[in-house]
DNA sequence: GCCAACGTTGGC
DNA sequence: GCCAACGTTGGC
C-alpha cells in the first residue's frame, strides 16, 4: 500500500475543513505541477495512506491523517474562467489536470517541519530535502510507520 | 516581505 | 534543443 504526503494551505482547505465536509472527503483540486499530477494519475490507489500537511502558513506541518478516496479525475476549475485555477489550454476532450479525492480520517497534533526535520529515522523524505516544492510527495512505509507512531504516541 | 529554488515559457 | 527570463512555491 503506497503512501504520500499532500500539502495543503489552511486558509484553503485545512485537515478541519475536510473533516467537515460531507464523507470527510475532498477534492483535490488546484494541483498544477506535472509530476504530482503524474503521481495522481499514474500511481495512487483507493485507500492509500495521506499525510495531510499544511503549508504556507504560520506553522507548517503535518496535521492529520487521510486516504486517497478515487482514481484520478479531471479537475474541473481548469475550466472555469474565474476561478484562480482556469487554464485556458485545457480542453474537455483534453483534459491537462486531474484530482483525486481525499478523505480526512484523523486529525492528528500538529507535527511543526521542525520536529521532522530532528528525526534521523525522517532525513531523506522528499518534503525535507532542499527546495522541495512538489506538493504531492511519496512516503516510504518506513517512514509512515514511524509518523504515525510518534503522531500516537501522545 | 524576502529570497532561494525550481518549473515553465518562448525567442532563437 | 538551448537557455535566459519570468513566475511560483513556500519557509522564514
Amino acid at each position: 500500500m503506497p503512501y504520500w504526503l499532500m500539502k495543503s494551505e489552511p486558509d484553503e482547505v485545512s485537515i478541519d475543513d475536510a473533516l467537515a465536509a460531507h464523507d470527510s472527503t475532498v477534492p483535490w483540486t488546484g494541483v498544477r505541477n506535472y509530476q504530482a499530477r503524474n503521481f495522481m494519475r499514474d500511481q495512487m490507489r483507493i485507500g492509500d495512506g495521506v499525510l495531510f500537511y499544511h503549508s504556507s502558513c504560520a506553522e507548517p506541518g503535518i496535521a492529520g491523517l487521510a486516504e486517497v478516496a478515487s482514481t484520478a479525475y479531471p479537475d474541473p476549475t481548469q475550466y472555469d474562467p474565474r476561478s484562480k485555477y482556469h487554464d485556458p489550454k485545457a480542453t474537455q476532450e483534453n483534459p491537462r489536470w486531474l484530482l483525486v479525492d481525499v478523505r480526512a480520517t484523523q486529525k492528528t497534533r500538529l507535527m511543526p517541519l521542525p520536529e521532522l526535520r530532528s528525526y534521523p529515522e525522517l532525513a531523506d523524505m522528499q518534503i525535507l530535502k532542499r527546495g522541495n516544492r512538489l506538493s504531492i510527495t511519496p512516503v516510504t512505509p518506513t517512514e509512515w510507520r514511524f509518523i504515525v507512531k510518534q503522531l500516537k504516541a501522545d
